[in-house]
DNA sequence: CAATGTGTTACCATAATGGTAACACTAAGG
DNA sequence: CCTTAGTGTTACCATTATGGTAACACATTG
């Protein structure tokens, strides 16, 4: 299973839109994701190294979406924090390469999982974070920029 | 990352499918993919529940493809292993209700990440045992039917 | 210089995974 | 009928990934 590194990025980059330029802290995000600050933190550590966010340090700092929401795609997201990482595992030891079928499956298997990788990454390249806080905004019509 | 099951899962149909309607054991499958035959066992056992190999018990024993290797996809065998679990973690916890994002975003990732796992499983579903066997063939054009 | 942040590290508990052995049960064939 | 050769299942272990937590160096504001 994909862990909830994905999903929880997904979640602050789309905290970072509300903000709308003012930097958001993780302590702040992680109120809302109901985690430890240190845990945002090192997903942050992620979306910066990718390139997603940028981190304004010191009193007042916090972190800021390094470009629009529109340009974020869930791809982008599923890279940053999954780190190029295939999807799929391959045998933990190496198939018998005195079976025809043990020396020839990996190769096979690589570009089968490799191409279904490639499906789910297109789908999730096609949806933005702006799209993500527009459908949130639409599951909850009368929504309010901050937490109560 | 998805378990090696699905890796191994597609290799034990693949064995089955050179094995042209003998039965093989758990121990000869067990030394083409290089463990122990309990695990090739285990993950039969999901096969069968899954309706895609047929156990002959006793002596002279071992499995079978319960049908076609043309109509068994690597979608199937996906879906036979992984127990229709979803690809993508949410939360831990649940997110602060208080937050307007918060309280929307698992909805919202939740038609996300399906609509890319779908993507995934199509492409997976494209893709049968034979055209993995044929694909195995070409690798090794003088490939021959057992192991030496 | 104090206060408020980030970035990073280290450590822990938990869960999933694959490897292993064991054992009840089933069927074939003398 | 009994031996042999299989499956199906369980239990247990070691390893790994994960997320939660605390701690601390460093940066920036005022």
């Amino acid at each position: 299973m994909i862990s909830s590194r994905f999903a929880v990025a997904v979640h602050i980059l789309t905290l970072l839109e509300t903000g709308r330029g003012e930097p958001l802290t993780s302590e702040y995000m992680a109120g809302s994701v109901n985690t430890n600050p240190a845990v945002v933190r090192r997903i942050l550590s992620l979306l910066a190294r990718a390139g997603l966010t940028r981190a304004r340090m010191g009193a007042g700092g916090g972190t800021l979406l390094a470009r629009p929401a529109e340009a974020i795609t869930l791809k982008d997201v599923y890279r940053a924090v999954e780190c190029g990482e295939r999807l799929f595992a391959l045998h933990h030891e190496k198939p018998n390469p005195k079976c025809p079928v043990g020396r020839n499956i990996q190769a096979v298997l690589e570009r089968a999982t490799g191409a279904a990788q490639t499906a789910l990454e297109e789908q999730l390249g096609g949806r933005t974070v702006a799209d993500v806080m527009a459908e949130v905004r639409s599951e909850d019509p009368d929504l309010r920029s901050a937490m109560v």
